[in-house]
DNA sequence: AGTTATATTTTGACTAATCAAAATACTAGA
DNA sequence: TCTAGTATTTTGATTAGTCAAAATATAACT
């Protein structure tokens, strides 16, 4: 059985493996996202592998077994079922609602969940647009995001543009923006506003955060 | 800020106090409900109190303080808020959502907890037929009697069911021995430990002691 | 290569909650 | 009042999770 720290770092764990597509997460991000200070997240870790949650690669970083990723994805799933659930039939504001499912995922019981699920409708997306893992712990096709929404260094392949300004398109086009192509993320600078896109070919390519809102896209390897 | 554990011996402590009307709780007691070694009760106590949570008079038992017996309310509204939408909106069987809010109320945050109160439309009784505290703390304690208590030839409507056995809560069910429900008391043989109950559609049931202290019954017209 | 900066691990200490088992206090009967 | 039985408290130990700060390893520039 897991404490729900240990849950913690399981769903956190993954959640970085899925989103910068990495197949060992360094200890200090670790600590960062769990709020810990790095020597207890080495302990954490070495405490988990212990008990076959996770492999732990001293100085490097840490991967999820089996097992882990197991109870990790039906974390990710008991979290996003009660993000739709306290937005869908609560009506809690969208800002609030990580918090409080933060807190319930680790209380809720399997059992319980299915009748939410099932409550619900069975829902495939949270209201995030992220996917909800099945109760199989199979994680559906990705949602496609704004390219705003990416990190630094980030792969990704266009999946739409979501506007029909013609001097848009145009522009888009012109620039390689098309469904298919990919591109790394190079820059991304939040106080100038801007975004650095750069073609496996090497070209660059600029982007305001206004226009890359309208720019929905995969993750993918770069 | 209480742990989940304080929250426990809160809940239970005060749950104590108003079903058996002491001022006191022995500390057996509350290592006995809490399922914990009479030692582990004394030293919680005694954390507790550096805490302001109860009284500790040594050798005698733990009485809530004012912010203790707030906290312990709260709880047991949360509790049995709980327990209501388990039944009400996700249609639980009424001998598993005990174990369920268990957990649950420890995680609920108070604004959750209000959203839910309003989707339910602030019921005032929980499926035991137990009263919820209202957000103010106030408990409408009703003067109900244990089924033996009777008299033969009573009318009775059925108030709560005193125990949380799974077994028993479901033979309950089948039996109509639910809140709400009225019976006839027809017959009631001391010597031989039992008691017949009779429907208004006049169904007959037979119950012994044991069980009949367990179920609680306001009188009424039969 | 040498030095500096950064990331990670170690060490020692702390709190909450628990148990087992020994010690102590209380209570009720003879 | 003395004693036997019961209830409670103490004592010493354990586990999970955490921090601060010192030690160490790795990476990144000259």
């Amino acid at each position: 059985m897991a404490t729900s720290t240990v849950e913690n770092y399981l769903k956190e764990i993954l959640v970085i493996t899925l989103e910068e597509d990495v197949a060992k997460v360094p200890m200090g991000q670790v600590a960062k996202v769990l709020g810990v200070t790095p020597g207890t997240a080495t302990s954490m870790a070495k405490s988990m592998e212990r008990d076959g949650w996770i492999r732990y690669f001293p100085r490097v970083g840490v991967s999820l077994t089996k097992k882990g990723r197991k109870l990790a994805l039906s974390m990710l799933r008991r979290h996003r079922l009660l993000e739709t659930f306290l937005v869908e039939t609560l009506g809690l504001d969208w800002s609030e609602i990580h918090v409080e499912a933060e807190e319930l995922e680790h209380a809720i019981s399997e059992k319980v969940l299915e009748k939410l699920d099932e409550f619900l409708g069975r829902p495939r997306f949270d209201p995030h647009g992220d996917p909800i893992p099945s109760k199989g712990g199979v994680i559906h096709q990705l949602a496609s995001k704004p390219l705003s929404e990416f990190k630094k260094g980030a792969g990704v392949r266009i999946e739409s543009i979501v506007d029909q300004d013609k001097e848009f398109l145009h522009f888009a086009r012109k620039s390689a923006l098309v469904p298919g192509q990919i591109f790394k993320i190079t820059g991304k600078e939040d106080c100038a506003d801007a975004i650095t896109l750069k073609t496996p070919k090497g070209k660059i390519l600029n982007l305001g955060y206004r226009s890359a809102e309208k720019i929905l896209a995969l993750p993918c390897e770069a």
